[in-house]
RNA sequence: GCCGAAGUGGCGGAAUUGGCAGACGCGCGCGACUCAAAAUCGCGUUCCUUCGGGAGUGUGGGUUCGAUUCCCACCUUCGGCACCA
């Protein structure tokens, strides 16, 4: 032993790391080919942006679902692994300027050192499929899913009030307008609101089946975001007429309160404002409209406790009832949602009813209080916002609370006043970016014929690389008059390109279909890649994507499928969130506050194995949590442990242990891979490697127990090995190396367990008196229910505890315990 | 306010179906090795205790022979939404 012990070498990971990476990739061990014979598995990980340095996030994110992968792939299935680099963006362009380097350079430089730091990680990724979604052989198809959107009525330019970002100088989606706040979901800057010509997709027009999830193994609490996110509520939509008989249509929940209706309110924006106010109410409503209009959200919201309005001067008639009704304009109405404009149904509405209290208007039950109580309208303290028997409503008085909502809108649609609808409060999608570092939009704007767009032939437009940057903000594109300027595709005429370039969430809502075919240049991608590869299996990544881009890319798979580019219903099939790992002091990681955990210092220090391990080992993967550098020395030791242990006692001779410790060591090693197997399946990654520490410390003590070269021995270190590939992928290689076995440990299968082996023989019998555990005692695993009971009845422990007379009743769990209850 | 997730030792966390609470690790304590230290190895480590035992999984109830697990009410923390008619 003391003489084996000097041939040891030290664990030392930087020596045995950057050789293994090397030769996986010389020989493309992790390189996946369409093989129709083989049960495929696309295995996907939110592509990493090209922010600069890889962060111990990306490490939280990629080396567990690394692990996942390997298993699948040892598992036989064939596995694609895939890497890109999503690169386009504001990000990237105000770090560019800020250093006053072009955000190109800037860009790529980024992507060969995260290049190398994501080698370090020693995952399985088939680097033959990277993409990089700003090359122009990327985003050229990425104009190209625009225009194919264009053509087919899914891409739309509207005038809109829209979200602006005054710091970052473009609109944002309303997806990345976040918070209590309304900020800039990348600089945190609250947003304005206002009217710009603007490039939308028709992703309302998808509301309803992005609102089915099902044949989808998705988290809960994600499925119910973008339900949420996507807000269906179905009513009815009702048209008022003005007293100059143009129509407003109202959308409400409520048809059964439409007897209630007092007054309507139409927010500041609506069209109809300027027509329906009066000569002796212009000066008023026009100075509650420009300030309204001028006001940031927060600042109508800060305002909002408090509900502002005015009156037009303008009437209309309540379609049911014919009564005329003031018609007010304010701007807790919003443009945005529905139509605009409401019935005001103070009696019932808490909004309206603060409202009408404020401005002296009619406040009208119709609804029968739950309480029976009579419900009066000039002295009510609140509406009551509940279902129940309609009153005080014409013709329907007197219909039901199950009713009442189907008979009035049937009454509506037979008076030809309205109809059953249904609203959403997702808004399409704003994709236009008044900024650089993006995908121009490929349309050319033609004096003689419009919006023209770019003959797919002449795709990519190119973004320009000689540009300026002003002070102003403006986008450089708009000051490249040679860019700028061009000609008409269809006529000739001396036209405009678009000056906007692409939301990136564009680029990233196809990009798990580049990587099917990142060099084919017939379309976006090969259809005989698709066709075996698709849909994603497995999709990895972070919760905060849920409504943006998990929303994003369902939309765009649908819309392509319509279009007949894709197939099936949905792009990724099962989903899973990890956590956040937060800095030492349990804060969010952020340059700023000093709490920034690099991972190649960690690698440096302790080994890309270690770092994974302890990764999968330390957190609840769905959970994170703070680094915590002490933690980690356990995982370090661990390694070392199974180093020398697998060293010390390779080639060993058989010693004269016990037989029977043999067997014990042979059922550990069959349990761990029941245990590892179904947890590596089901994320629980920190099990995973507890389970491995066990088995390692096992084998450890039948080493002291002289077990060391029995054939049982053997058989456990090799299985040790095996089922540790996946989370230390390099260590392992290198014992499997040097215990002489075939190359590589990562193509071996993975090993079976025999239920039969991993079955206790014996077990710990547990004895309770009226529940409480009271004795132990080592039993036959298939001890029966009276060899049991006699045990029980036997134990000195149990009788102090049995009164008098018989037990009341003897409870009998089969291979667990038995429960005396007196 | 509405919706969701989570509360277990000093710390990270474990506990297939309602059945031994605290696996596995960190930290800490004691010991071995050493001139000494580090590293390594071994033992111990939920709390209280009169050493018989008692209490204990955010709090209070409930169901059950038996509850971290199921039900009801509440508290705390974290995330999402924000006048959505």
């Amino acid at each position: 032993m003391t003489e084996k012990m000097e041939t040891v070498d030290r664990y030392d990971p930087a020596a045995i790391e950057s050789k293994w990476q090397s030769r996986w990739e010389q020989d493309e061990l992790y390189k996946a080919e369409v093989d129709p014979t083989r049960k495929k598995l696309y295995f996907l990980t939110m592509l990493p942006y090209t922010s600069g340095n890889l962060h111990i996030g990306h490490w939280y994110a990629m080396t567990p679902s690394d692990a996942r992968a390997r298993y699948l792939s040892r598992k036989g299935y064939n596995v694609m692994y895939p890497i890109g680099f999503d690169a386009f963006g504001l990000p990237a362009e105000n770090a560019a300027i800020d250093r006053n380097t072009h955000p190109k350079e800037w860009t790529y430089k980024n992507v060969d050192r995260m290049r190398k730091q994501l080698r370090s990680m020693g995952a399985m990724w088939d680097w033959s499929r990277e993409a990089i979604s700003a090359d122009p052989e990327y985003y050229r198809w990425t104009q190209w899913f625009f225009l194919q959107l264009f053509k087919n009525d899914l891409a739309y330019k509207k005038m809109a009030p829209v979200d602006w970002c005054p710091k970052d100088q473009t609109v944002l989606a309303r997806e990345q307008v976040i918070g209590e706040d309304r900020v800039c979901e990348r600089c945190k800057t609250p947003v304005v609101k206002k009217d710009l010509e603007q490039w939308f997709f028709r992703i309302t027009n998808y509301a309803d089946e992005l609102l089915d999830f099902s044949g989808l193994d998705w988290p809960e609490p994600v499925k119910l975001l973008q339900t949420n996110w996507i807000g269906r509520s179905e009513g009815a939509k009702v048209a008022f007429l003005t007293e100059g008989e143009d129509e407003i249509p109202i959308f409400t929940t409520r048809p059964d309160t439409l007897w209630g209706a007092t007054f309507m309110v139409l927010a500041p924006e609506h069209p109809l404002v300027q027509k329906l106010t009066t000569e002796e109410h212009r000066d008023a409503v026009g100075a509650y409209v420009e300030q309204a209009i001028r006001q940031t959200d927060i600042q109508r919201q800060a305002l909002n406790k408090e509900k502002t309005g005015v009156f037009t001067g303008g009437y209309a008639r309540n379609p049911v009832n014919g009564e005329r009704i003031p018609v007010w304009v304010a701007d807790y109405v919003l443009m945005s949602y529905g139509t605009g404009a409401i019935m005001g149904v103070p009696a019932h509405d808490q909004r309206d009813f603060e409202f009408a209290r404020k401005n002296g208007l009619e406040v009208r039950p119709v609804i029968q209080s739950p309480d029976g109580e009579q419900l009066d309208g000039a002295t009510m303290q609140e509406a009551v916002v509940v279902y129940g028997p309609m009153i005080n409503s014409g013709p329907l008085t007197g219909t039901s609370q199950d009713q009442a909502i189907g008979a009035t809108t049937g009454y509506l649609e037979k008076n030809g006043i309205g109809e059953a609808a249904v609203s959403y409060r997702i808004r399409d999608w704003l994709i236009s970016r008044q900024r650089y570092w993006g995908a121009p939009i490929p349309i050319i704007y033609c004096p003689e014929h419009g919006q023209v767009p770019v003959p797919e032939d002449q795709l990519p437009v190119l973004l320009p690389d000689d540009v300026e940057w002003l002070p102003t903000g403006q986008s450089p594109l708009k000051l490249h008059p040679e860019w700028k300027h061009t000609t008409c595709p269809i006529g000739g005429e001396p036209a405009e390109r678009d000056t906007d370039t692409m939301d990136t969430f564009m680029c990233s809502s196809w990009y798990h279909l580049r990587y099917l075919s990142p060099n084919y240049s017939e379309g976006p991608f090969d259809p005989e890649e698709y066709d075996y590869w698709m849909p994603v299996d497995t999709y990895t990544g972070g919760a905060e994507h849920a409504t943006m881009h998990l929303i994003y890319t369902r939309f765009f798979h649908k819309a392509g499928r319509d279009m007949g580019i894709m197939k099936g219903p949905e792009p990724m099939i099962q989903l899973r969130n990890q956590g956040q790992i937060l800095g030492p002091d349990g804060r969010r990681m952020s340059k700023s506050r000093g709490n920034v955990v690099d991972p190649d210092e960690q690698v440096a220090a302790y080994g890309a194995d270690a770092v994974r391990a302890f990764l999968m080992f330390g957190y609840r993967w769905s959970e994170g949590g703070p680094w915590n550098a002490d933690n980690i020395h356990g995982v370090v030791r661990w390694l070392s442990r199974v180093w020398s242990l697998v060293q010390q006692t390779a080639g060993a001779e058989p010693g004269d242990g016990n037989p029977g410790t043999g067997q014990q060591l042979t059922r550990k090693v069959h349990q761990t891979i029941r245990a590892v197997s179904h947890d590596l399946e089901n994320f629980d990654f920190n099990t995973v490697v507890s389970a491995l520490m066990e088995l390692s410390n096992a084998i450890g003590s039948a080493q002291e127990d002289g077990l060391a070269g029995t054939q049982e021995f053997n058989a456990a270190v090799e299985s040790l090995l095996l089922l540790m590939a996946p989370v230390t992928p390099h260590v392992a290689e290198e014992l499997w190396e040097r215990l002489d076995k075939p190359y590589s440990i990562h193509r071996q299968p993975w090993p079976d367990y025999d239920p039969e082996l991993a079955k206790e023989d014996q077990i710990t019998l547990v004895i309770q008196v009226n529940g409480k555990v009271r004795d132990r005692v080592t039993a036959p695993a298939d001890v029966s229910e009276q060899a049991a009971k006699e045990i029980a009845l036997a134990s000195e422990a149990i009788a102090r505890y049995l009164g008098e007379g018989e037990p009341k009743e003897i409870i009998f769990v089969p291979g667990k315990l038995i429960n005396i209850v007196t």
